[in-house]
DNA sequence: TCGATAATGATAACCTGTTATCAAGTTATA
DNA sequence: TATAACTTGATAACAGGTTATCATTATCGA
């Protein structure tokens, strides 16, 4: 990806706006709206290349495919909303978790998800039922 | 999964004595020692059966393929080991996260995974080089 | 012990996310 | 602007974990 194009540009600019980790799918809606008719090769594509160059980072969140957020390069979490299935970013952490490992373990990082309703859905009447 | 079979009974045995959760094929590994020449596809069989019955919980971590233990009914995180791949239990919580989330979010529950050395692969030495 | 039927093992099939292929279109350098 | 080479879109192929199929074996109630 060493072009300027206007699929790439649209990717790009999907993910800053976006500011919370996007599923590739997202990414392909998001940036269709700026570029009708990209395709879904082309947004994994680019999402390797801007992987490769550090400028966004792989998300994994349990049981949850990869999605993928602009690389911040502080430490934080993720906020998993139950009904819309979106995941934000957390800013804060409780700390050091060492405390919580079975005696003689070392812990060297750690991940925290949460899970709940985001402000959307809270505020939002529940979906009509199926 | 009506009747008591050899392979079922090995399957059960291998988890509770494992003491953390396993991935179906360490449940395999681990059974095959008591029946020679199991199949996965039984082990598949029995973990869905135990799952649909509540005796196992399915524990999912970032980035990594289901997980099955023996169904605790109290909160806990995990460990995961980065040398050894391990999983472990850790049983104790920092509590509640509400106060991470953004504001106006609600927090339902939280995953907490460590990750780090546990304490054989802390007092191992490194595996050789490839 | 017999017999109905559930469970097993081998493996083909499946599923779904991701990657490779390739002709057509686009970019950027000279 | 010409053109070499990169990128795109459509889609076939791939990959790995999981499930279905089916002949064979094992369980267990009568």
């Amino acid at each position: 990806m060493e072009r300027i194009t206007k699929q790439g540009t649209a990717i790009m600019k999907a993910i800053q706006e976006a500011q919370r980790p996007l599923l590739p799918q997202e990414i392909q809606e998001a940036a269709a709206l700026s570029v009708p008719g990209l395709g879904i090769a082309t947004v994994y594509r680019n999402i390797k290349s801007l992987v490769d160059n550090g400028m966004l980072t792989t998300v994994y969140l349990p049981g949850e495919n990869p999605r993928y957020e602009q690389s911040h390069h502080h430490h934080h979490h993720h906020f998993h909303c139950t009904r819309c299935d979106k995941v934000f970013d957390v800013h804060d952490c409780p700390g050091d978790m060492q405390q919580l490992a079975p005696k003689g373990f070392t812990v060297e990082s750690h991940e925290i998800t949460l899970y709940g309703l985001c402000e959307t859905c809270k505020l939002s009447p529940p979906p009509p039922s199926a």
